[in-house]
DNA sequence: CGATTAACTTAACAGCGTTAACCTGGGCCC
DNA sequence: GGGCCCAGGTTAACGCTGTTAAGTTAATCG
């Protein structure tokens, strides 16, 4: 009796063990400076274990992303829902998009900006929570032009033109750190600012 | 004798050799799944030869680098040097600097995108050819500033929010080749002109 | 001619992701 | 209850990787 269930539960909780090392390196480390044998050794179990629970590096490293990436849409979406003006909260749906990858930059470096080519990928995007995002971005944008706030654009492109924006400044802050930037939030609030400005009646 | 000057040639002609190699493969098939063996393979030396004319994997890739982005330099260069109206002409530059992404992927991504950190890097940046490139970037928004067609704003925070715009959707056309994306063209110039237009007095 | 040295190679190290083969303990059926 | 099955874990191994240390060979120079 019931031993089957207590079975399911050590197995959820064996995945949960291997999410949480793997996401703890990751996040430390950086994906490539995190080996399956590291992750096996902080959990107690032999390497091998790892590909009983995941298919492979890629596909652990994309459940432990996918988990992070629903903060982030959970935020957007309670954004999106105390929505007053439509333009205030698009900037601050795009404000959170990079603070959100400033906050997690190694896990923003995997989905978005690495991207060890994770096969095709063009099913995943239908479902992902980096989709989902990009969606509630979208209904803001679309609002943005209900109320006649933007000129009329095409709702689609803008968006990605605004996600390409927030994108790069994001990008570049993780992987330049070096470089001489102006003063951080001055740099992402000009970016986020002036594109909004230029989709302006 | 000129022995010495000859064997200095023969040196200089395999540095190319092997630069002329990794560069082949790099573009081909990308930085990470290129091995020094097989570099090494392609020009018939052993693999430990090429240690002898670079530090290590990654300061070939410097090089590499360094040589391909001189070409979008001397565009930028020529651009500027032809200039009637300067947002034209920032414009062209933007559009060239995403055309060059589009067109050396691999090299854009290993410079920009994955940038498998060369170490301290802020030295490099003084003298790299992607920062003389911003360089000129830069030179023309002071120009767009100075002719009044821009608000005056922050020349080196505008032009640094102007790159990581073209950067953002450089990288995320490069490195989501299978999302469902608005046409090229049109994106690439929604981000250029609603950025500028975000500018303009 | 003998010694030095530059240029290159061979062999090896320590690590990687991943697979195949093996072990082992608990549940199930006869 | 005894034998079997099989889930869940292990050990060993393959074929890679970047890189270094030691060894070889050919040319140069006193």
């Amino acid at each position: 009796m019931g031993s089957k269930q207590r079975r399911e539960r050590e197995k959820e909780s064996l995945r949960r063990d291997i999410l949480d090392a793997a996401r703890d390196l990751f996040v430390k480390e950086g994906y490539e400076n995190v080996s399956m044998r590291r992750i096996a050794e902080k959990i107690d179990y032999s390497p091998t274990t790892i590909y009983l629970y995941f298919e492979d590096k890629g596909d652990l490293l994309f459940q432990v992303c996918e988990e992070t990436f629903s903060k982030l849409a959970n935020k957007s979406e309670s954004l999106l829902a105390e929505m007053a003006d439509p333009v205030t909260t698009l900037r601050k749906i795009e404000r959170a998009y990079v603070d959100f990858g400033l906050k997690y930059p190694n896990h923003y470096k995997v989905t978005f900006i690495n991207r060890p080519e994770l096969r095709d990928m063009s099913k995943y995007y239908e479902k992902s929570m980096g989709q989902k995002a990009f969606n509630l971005l979208k209904e803001c944008v679309a609002e943005c032009v209900r109320r006649k706030k933007f000129r009329r654009v095409d709702v689609e492109a803008a968006s990605q033109a605004l996600w390409a924006s927030v994108h790069g400044v994001t990008a570049l802050l993780i992987t330049h750190p070096n470089f001489p930037w102006a003063e951080k939030n001055k740099l992402i609030d000009l970016v986020i600012d002036t594109m909004i400005q230029g989709f302006k009646v």
